[in-house]
DNA sequence: GTGGTCTAGACCACG
DNA sequence: GTGGTCTAGACCACT
């Protein structure tokens, strides 16, 4: 379900992290459904269950999901929430890559054309799957 | 000249190397420019000579500037070559973007749209006085 | 594994980072091969672990090793590039010592014929045991 | 007549004595004549006197001048020793080169068609004129 | 004075 | 335990 990178940066719970908030955006991961056991999880990706504690920890703490002692994790509801988070944030990165652009004189029309293409023809770098 | 930012989480020695590039691409500091020396910036921005000198090393072998044992660092004069990898880089950020703004199922227009909000009035976050 | 020599002028991060290469190259340390720790090393080499770090790094950049944050670091696997790269600073440093000795007023025949002797019975200064 | 690199890492004064030294075994400097004066080497050059005298030391040390209070510094007549210097110091260059050439697996055929081809056509990379 | 190397500590995040 | 960053000193060669 999730892929994780070693030779990636990027610590391993991250990715995990990051891994089941992209699931829960691409509505395949469902509000209420159950979550791997962090135990089987961790056989699956062959890490350890401390790193995998951890990152429902986080997604917890996040209010990506819940967690009922003795019967296991769920994606939690406000999956609407999650969404406007990842959306700001983006916003975010695209403001600041703008500016960056503006001071390598890029024009707003070369600027919003690579929008428009790499819309209709990026190559995606995507760590799930 | 340059800030650095303590609270910042990227490295101290990152701060100074994107500050002396972005500099350097602004055309504040010119070709055969000597920079401040090692003891010096390190004084200015009570931070550790090691950490300089390290910046410096990491910005010589990018060919960003060039440095003569006795005699000081200086910028080097190939800063066309700089320009055209920071674009290079910067389109591959907006790549990675407008990739992920099409999984949270924004539009293309609404994308170039923010594009040009943020390009007329977008924020700065800039490091340098 | 890899020894170093005090008396040489070569800085020792730089034998450190020879020493591994050639390590890689013969074949002695393999793709994903787990390297001692910067702290082991220095131990046992008596020396700072910043130096070990520092050749680290420059290995790792120099796409021969990868390191991995709390797990350690390895062998690269592409070892192929290494070669190529190695081959072609042999042949950079043979043109320079062939023009050398036209100056020195040296006949081919009598080069050809050093290579052969050298090829045969060439001593050793190699830094490893 | 000496050409140096500021660019160069070798330190200034060791690029004026193998421009020296270069002149010499070229037969451009002959025995007893006569070199700039300090003070005008350092001018035409633009760098400090003090390395040239530096470099005049070093030579004087190598017997390959010699210089007379309120005189001037002279090219000593030895030359052959010279030569027998750069030519032992030049074997010991291709014996390092072809025993690293057998660490990589390059034939001694190979090795010698290549000294034919540098012989031949060699790009010259040289800092004197 | 300059850059380059090195030491012997330290703290942090990660697994 | 691991690597990554940083400090506050030091010594060297060079200009």
């Amino acid at each position: 379900m999730i892929g994780i990178d070693l030779q990636d940066k990027r610590p391993l719970y991250l990715q995990i992290i990051e891994g089941i908030e992209s699931l829960t955006l691409k509505g395949i991961l469902k509000p209420n459904e159950q979550l791997p056991s962090v135990r089987s999880l961790a056989m699956d990706l062959s890490i350890s269950p401390n790193t995998i504690q951890r990152a429902y920890l986080e997604l917890e703490k996040r209010g990506i999901i819940y967690s009922l002692s003795g019967k296991g994790s769920f994606i939690s509801e406000n999956s609407a929430a999650l969404e406007k988070e990842k959306m700001a944030e983006l916003y975010r990165s695209l403001n600041e890559i703008v500016v960056t652009a503006k001071t390598l004189k890029i024009s707003e029309k070369k600027l919003r054309e690579k929008v428009s293409e790499f819309y209709h023809c990026g190559k995606v770098g995507d760590f799930f799957d």
